[in-house]
DNA sequence: TTCACTGCAAATCATTTGCAAGGCC
DNA sequence: GGCCTTGCAAATGATTTGCAGTGAA
């Protein structure tokens, strides 16, 4: 019984030998890969693996909880025409998205000796009016 | 003379209809829109505005830094296997997507008052590697 | 036997490219 | 005139969908 193998069924994932080499990669490579790049590393474990089934388990991993998907929209670019840094808010309920002031050179990392020219910081969750209004209903 | 055209020339960026529109509305709509939302906003009042023109508009401003294109790739979606909270940064050169270790706590804004569920922090500009080769390059 | 999983092929959706027409200097 | 800009149409590339075959419980 391998680790992979139990982590998975441990969130409720039936594995199979796609799903373990799928997640296997994205353990052992912390290389944030697309779907197109784990396809082209393992069809030559699994010669049979098809594109289709890498994007179904890469679906299936986020729904569950046991992998990322990097990114704001995942399906188009967005643009801001503000170039200053600063947060963003965006509300799960009502899906205001709110611009946030943040101190940017507070969260440079301390090991890192590039140079960074764009920060974005996206936080979702439940705006203050939103909030309020799931509490108030709770307590009725 | 309106001050949107005097932005764009101020960033050697000729003003056309098209651009003062695409500009203007980014300036005065703070949504994060796709190219596809401002085309379809537009289009009521450019009637022959083509998509292709506020594309190639996006990528003009993004180019001379007067707008933003949010998200680490603007391509591809990239997964990780790792869901713990952590920040991302692309270098601009190479590529490369690495992992930076931040205390996100102590980076939630003060005076917000919602209820945060999910964190995404995103830097780009140049990795260590391609700076040093960067500044190297430019010393001889 | 049933149902979940897989994978091919076709479809879809966002984005880019080729190219010709129009407009500005 | 020459170059920049625009916009149509076609091409591309990533992702999704339809569907049929396979295999495990």
């Amino acid at each position: 019984m391998n680790s992979t193998s139990q982590y998975l069924s441990g969130y409720g994932i039936r594995p199979s030998v796609q799903r373990l080499a799928i997640m296997h990669y994205l353990r052992s490579n912390r290389t944030h890969p697309t779907a197109d790049e784990i396809f082209d590393a393992l069809r030559k474990q699994i010669s049979t693996l098809s594109k289709t089934t890498v994007y179904n388990t890469l679906k299936l991993f986020v729904d569950h909880g046991v992998a990322i998907c990097i990114g704001i929209d995942e399906k188009n670019s967005r643009f801001d025409g503000c170039v200053e840094p600063h947060a963003h808010f965006r509300c799960k309920i009502c899906g205001r998205i709110i611009d946030l002031e943040i101190d940017t050179e507070q969260f440079l990392p301390k090991n890192f000796n590039g140079k960074i020219d764009e920060t974005y910081f996206f936080l979702k969750g439940l705006c203050e009016d939103c909030n309020n209004r799931k509490n108030n209903s709770l307590n009725t």
